[in-house]
DNA sequence: TACTGCTACGCAAACGTTTTCGTGTTGAAA
DNA sequence: TTTCAACACGAAAACGTTTGCGTAGCAGTA
């Protein structure tokens, strides 16, 4: 086992100064032609990388960016990780993943961990905890102690930084119009309790798509669910809210839902009813994966464009770090949202 | 903006020496009683942390954990990171992780883009391209350089290191084993070229299983399908050839696929032959993800246990860095699979 | 007084780089 | 012969820690 060369190795091997040898790596014309070919020619030989902690000290830069996300056993969140890892590499950063599982503790304390010189930035979406408590306290530390941040999908507005969302505003009406242009009239929305922004917003894009087309909203028809339903574990109690969903609006012949599961447990109780997707009754998803397209009948969705909000998190994260001014001004970025039609949908 | 403090700006605001302050604020003896009080209380006010680069540099140990994986957005891998990252964390290592997307070139990067100092070991699961290359010289120059190496599902045995795997072959058996009690006579398997070595040992546990039971194996129902058909690109593909399959083998009463999407294709052919599930005909899948529980009917799989995957590989490769003894033994553990039993099979 | 032994602190090296500045050696011009 | 620029290289500081060792000051003892 060889360890790893340093320059402090190469040097006394060749009976020069550890100037030399840096000097000689970087193509320095301070030194002479000889001395620098039989350094860069011993250097490859013995494959002479420099370490990336010194250089980190160094130049107070690290090169790395870190990830805080609630959960990564969720498609919409890796695929934004493989969106930030894109561009990262490309640009030459790598990225160190913190996991807060949806608890505001973890969350702080990662965050402190990844700050401590670790990181040069951060990417992140807020915990639900985080969400509920209210307290961001440590996003604002982090951003005062010059650390740039890049929320996306949960951001809040009482933090001032860089933002990437989804129009979920918009992309709830355009799934709501293409409901009632495909025929339906008595449209449902199962959604999250308000204090998840996104579903809010959500919610508020149904009610205006109803309104825009003059179709009264009724209540029954909004269905807000708990949210730890959506945790696999309380299927049932998630099944059981829906049907009485069902039993009170018999007309029901269009759902819209927040989220992939919420989709597909709908029409799991459609099917027990006897309703025939599309005919009787028709559903569109959010978040567009892997439930979606491969669910029988496939599902129409609203799709986020995960990746898509990873690559532009980290676009703006970078071009801040390189950035030498440094400018207070922040921007929030919308990714559009596209519908895509499948099944589910006449 | 107040940028972190250190230890330099207490010792001068203090009046004292860099050397005191450390010393208090690890509680040296050596210094007095009310120096030290006065230093942490300094330390505690302006929020002091030792920065964890210029810690790393001096213990040349970073205590981070590099990950490398072909894909994150996938339910198998992604369960992995969080067995990591959950023991990780509770032992005090940081996770950074870096995407093969399958490419040796990229694996070979991003290792040493990694190995050069910002990790004290790798987890790592091989690239498909690497295995069919069969170049595993990165591999062996990272462990030759003193960093340890934990391979996870898709290992290799010409690298010498600690593998965690999962017993693809008693997997196998123990499905087939459950469609042949279950009345199967015709059982088929789709599986991937034999590159890939999971893919490999899943047929052989499948051909053990038909003969321990005096079955016949037949040619025609094994179906070896090319992996790019994986890529959710080529699903009229994959699709067909599935279809061809039906075709060849009227009789087919059961079929065992080595991953989730073949078995939800399978069934969505089997539902346009015609034949009921699980009456006329049984399904089978492997990693147990989204899709195999969310589907209609919901599908019967082995369970690989990805997170116990990652929490035994996080263990054993923290382990080896806090063993100071370099003993040069490794060894493989294997995680059972296990058998969840759902309604497509009787 | 002279020595011993604490206590309480500071100095400096080390981790591996990069970079500024200083300096010894040349060869050529004055 | 002196002076000077050009060249080629080395010394040292800096990034932020930790830690072994040296030592000044002081009290107690012979």
């Amino acid at each position: 086992m060889k360890r790893k060369v340093t320059l402090k190795q190469i040097a006394k091997e060749l009976d020069v100064s550890i100037s030399t040898v840096s000097k000689s790596l970087r193509n320095s014309k301070e030194i002479g032609e000889d001395t620098r070919e039989k350094v860069q020619a011993f250097a490859k030989l013995y494959n002479y990388k420099p370490n990336n902690i010194a250089l980190s000290l160094k130049n107070r830069k690290t090169r790395t960016i870190g990830i805080m996300i609630p959960e990564i056993v969720h498609h919409f969140f890796s695929k934004v990780i493989r969106g930030i890892e894109l561009i990262a590499n490309k640009r030459g950063y790598n990225v160190i993943v913190g996991l807060s599982n949806e608890s505001f503790d973890k969350e702080v304390i990662n965050m402190e961990m990844l700050a401590n010189g670790s990181i040069d930035g951060f990417i992140l979406s807020i915990s639900k905890e985080t969400l509920l408590q209210q307290d961001y306290h440590h996003f604002h530390e982090t951003i005062n102690q010059g650390m740039p941040i890049v929320m996306f999908d949960r951001v809040v507005n009482e933090v001032n930084c860089d933002k990437v969302i989804v129009d979920d505003f918009q992309g709830s009406k355009k799934a709501i119009n293409k409901l009632i242009n495909s025929g339906c009239k008595n449209i449902a929305i199962i959604t999250t309790k308000d204090y998840v922004n996104v579903g809010k917003l959500r919610t508020q894009g149904y009610l205006q798509a109803l309104e825009e087309n003059q179709i009264p909203a009724k209540a029954s028809l909004i269905l807000k669910v708990d949210d730890r339903l959506v945790s696999e574990d309380h299927l049932e109690a998630l099944e059981q809210e829906i049907e009485q969903l069902f039993k009170q609006n018999k007309k029901l012949d269009g759902v819209f839902a927040v989220n992939e599961l919420y989709a597909i447990t709908a029409m799991k109780v459609a099917r027990k009813f006897k309703k025939k997707i599309p005919e009787d009754i028709q559903f569109i998803g959010y978040t567009d994966g892997v439930l979606s397209k491969h669910a029988t009948p496939s599902l129409t969705t609203i799709s986020q464009h995960g990746q898509k909000i990873g690559e532009k998190a980290a676009d703006l994260l970078i071009d801040k770090l390189e950035k030498d001014s440094e400018d207070d001004s922040y921007q929030t970025v919308i990714i559009e949202t596209e519908l895509i039609e499948r099944e589910s949908t006449k």
